[in-house]
DNA sequence: AAAATAATTGACTTTTACGTAAGAGTTTTT
DNA sequence: AAAAACTCTTACGTAAAAGTCAATTATTTT
């Protein structure tokens, strides 16, 4: 596994623009180190990345996908702390198993269309 | 089942603005019938409002959720044209499946997040 | 009838998530 | 050494999806 990936080779590897990637760091989703002015990225910011863009096919804004990670990183912290990081970690998987749901959903509906399409072709096969 | 539904009561019922029917109304996403000017959106209105409200929820943009709008309403048509939706309905799907992984990759990472907090929980009640 | 409630159109504003361009410094390739 | 490729910062621009406000018109309730 390689100690650094630079900006650009990221860029290739995930499809997005280094401006993206400059974007993520103010956001502070991604916090590459620097030699000199030169971003150096990390193999955990080649993770975060992967999170990062996996929450947005899912369709969560930034600060949604800051929460996110943020819980993953939960610290080991007091009593308190911990029952609030349990209490967001359901609550999303509430809302990911909505989406699961949607998904089923709207997969069930696009067979019926496909199931259509495909006997309208046969009737078309048998009547022309 | 009601005739028709005013604006205000669809409001209501999703928790949506007044603004975003009528912006869905300018998308051609919704095609109310009117008595003057007065918007009366029919039952066929109301899962057309479903359907966009779920696709916002997968992270699908307008456009994309009027491509899908746009296969279910997919009318007889000659075999080309079948042929192109059964394609579209292949490619949504894929999306679909992909955003399904997604979602179980998120909830294991979620898993492994509860159960680092509740370990470290039942830690601190064996310590103190 | 007066007051409150609901509806309309139109226009301007806002937020998010980047795109794009300018100007300059570094490193690599030819 | 010159050109090409890569990097940086700063800053303005933009598209999508509404939010917000204004000025009107209907409808309903008191």
């Amino acid at each position: 596994m390689k100690d650094f990936y630079t900006i650009t080779e990221l860029t290739r590897e995930f499809d997005i623009s280094t401006r993206t990637l400059r974007f993520y760091e103010d956001e502070g989703l991604v916090k590459p180190v620097r030699r000199g002015r030169t971003r150096l990225f990390r193999p955990s910011d080649r993770v975060l990345i992967k999170q990062i863009l996996r929450g947005k096919r899912l369709g969560f804004s930034i600060a949604e996908i800051r929460d996110i990670i943020e819980m993953y990183k939960s610290p080991p912290g007091e009593s308190g702390q911990l029952n609030k990081i349990i209490e967001g970690v359901e609550s999303k998987r509430a809302e990911l198993r909505q989406k699961r749901k949607d998904i089923e959903d709207t997969l069930s509906e696009l067979d019926q269309v496909e199931d259509a399409c495909m006997n309208r072709l046969a009737e078309l096969r048998v009547t022309s």
